[in-house]
DNA sequence: TCACCAGTGGAGGGTTCG
DNA sequence: ATCACGAACCCTCCACTG
């Protein structure tokens, strides 16, 4: 057995409407309103709402359709996902100031360990009203954090510190909520049990069918009972959860495991031309990505979405790990052509997972025409002159001009171009 | 020859998170 | 009344190995 832990101490901080409040920076005169950054196209979907807007049911991961329908008056706004990068850095620069240990969740979210910290900066909550001062006043943001002995008690804390839109207002949110040590569960077992980090609604309505309402039902089923509902592994992590139990590290730097693409289109694809057209693309997107990691994949899996919402994925496992568009085009390309395309395709996507080292065999034999030199010949062009200076043949349009890359398109496909832009 | 077992890894699908 | 993207992890089934 190993000894048990010494008690940690965890902060986990969450900006506070992250996308909508950067926004608010440069563009002051919205303050006040209801602001949705997200997809602006009828396929898009919410990434961030201000919380004058949550008012209106407003709410990430909402079909901006629904939300325009909910609050016709909220200003669109598109995100620039480059700049949230950079603000995040700086956040994430005051966090070092406290701990080396601090593991980013998102962009907005990160956790905190400070246990080492204490004796040099004062006791969690300290530390925590500390950072939220530090952000307010260097960066113009709020943010709202939870102190607590383990990470998933820390994230449920910063929970209850957000502030909260309600139908007659907006309430302050307390900043700082601290779960002391001795009182997890007196905290815990009174919330519902859908709060619970890993129960989203398929869980959720497992958990209702054998009575489970609160965090304490849950405590108070037996093992045996819950694993049966819902496998061994969630069910004996949801237990532990429910018990306050929670032993997982702050992990510093983490490795991706799959790296991928995808891209939902305006309008449904239909031949297999410009299908194998979009794979070429993305394929490449991915190469470039993963040659950038200095990664290459074994494991390559086709994902495509038929209009009728269905998702299939098609994987294949190649013998050495591949980093560039054409190989990873030509290990999934069969799949693709062998799919039905009939119903109409939604969304395209390729993603490579089994990472590894690059296989970079130099034999004697290297061939100055291998799929790698040639990657990295591209990637060095696209270093001097730009990531749209090359790019797949398949990518140039008819009339000989570049396809812009679409770039940026995290939350959906654009609107379609306006003669009166709004406001 | 058959049945069974444990372990591994691939394939496909699903759930969850932000 | 409609549904993004990127990623992690899990489950089940199956083939193969010893």
């Amino acid at each position: 057995m190993p000894a048990s832990p010494a008690t940690r101490t965890i902060l986990h901080v969450d900006m506070d409407a992250f996308y909508v409040s950067v926004e608010l920076r440069r563009r002051p005169e919205l303050r006040g309103k209801a602001v949705v950054v997200g997809g602006t196209g009828p396929r898009g979907v919410v990434a961030a709402a201000s919380y004058e807007a949550r008012q209106f049911g407003v709410h990430s991961a909402l079909p901006s359709s629904v939300a325009r329908r909910r609050c016709p008056h909220a200003i669109f706004l598109p995100g620039d996902h480059a700049l949230y990068g950079q603000v995040s850095e700086q956040v994430h620069e005051i966090f070092h100031r406290y701990t080396p240990l601090v593991e980013g969740l998102a962009l907005d979210e990160a956790f905190l360990d400070v246990t080492g910290a204490v004796r040099l900066f004062g006791e969690g909550a300290a530390i925590a009203q500390q950072i939220r001062d530090d952000v307010v006043a260097e960066l113009d943001l709020t943010c709202s954090v939870g102190v607590a002995p383990n990470k998933f008690l820390a994230k449920l804390a910063s929970v209850e510190a957000k502030p909260r839109a309600l139908p007659d207002g907006i309430r302050p949110g307390r900043g700082v909520v601290e779960v002391r040590p001795g009182h997890e569960l007196e905290f815990l077992h009174p919330l519902p049990v859908k709060r619970l980090w890993g129960v989203g609604p398929v869980t959720l309505e497992r958990l209702e069918r054998l009575g489970v309402r609160t965090v304490r039902d849950l405590a108070q089923l037996g093992e045996p009972t819950v694993v049966s509902a819902l496998g061994r592994s969630q069910g004996v992590h949801l237990i532990a959860l429910a018990n306050a139990v929670d032993d997982r590290p702050v992990e510093v730097g983490r490795d991706a495991k799959s790296i991928g693409h995808e891209e939902t289109y305006p309008s449904d694809l239909v031949d297999l031309e410009s299908l194998e057209r979009e794979l070429v693309r993305l394929a490449d997107a991915v190469g470039a990505r993963l040659r950038r990691n200095g990664v290459a994949g074994r494991t390559i899996t086709l994902k495509v979405r038929y209009a009728g919402f269905r998702t299939v994925t098609r994987s294949v496992t190649v013998d050495s790990a591949i980093d560039t568009g054409p190989e990873l085009v030509a290990a999934v390309r069969p799949a693709l052509r062998a799919l039905d395309i009939g119903p109409g395709v939604r969304l395209l996507g390729i993603s490579a997972g089994n990472l590894g080292a690059p296989n970079r065999q130099l034999s004697l034999l290297d061939d100055v025409e291998s799929p790698s030199r040639a990657a990295g010949a591209i990637d060095e062009i696209r270093a001097r002159f730009g990531t749209t200076a090359i790019g797949p043949a398949s990518a140039v349009g008819p009339s000989g001009l570049r396809i812009a890359r679409k770039g940026g398109q995290q939350w959906g496909p654009d609107a379609p171009a306006e003669r009166d832009g709004p406001v």
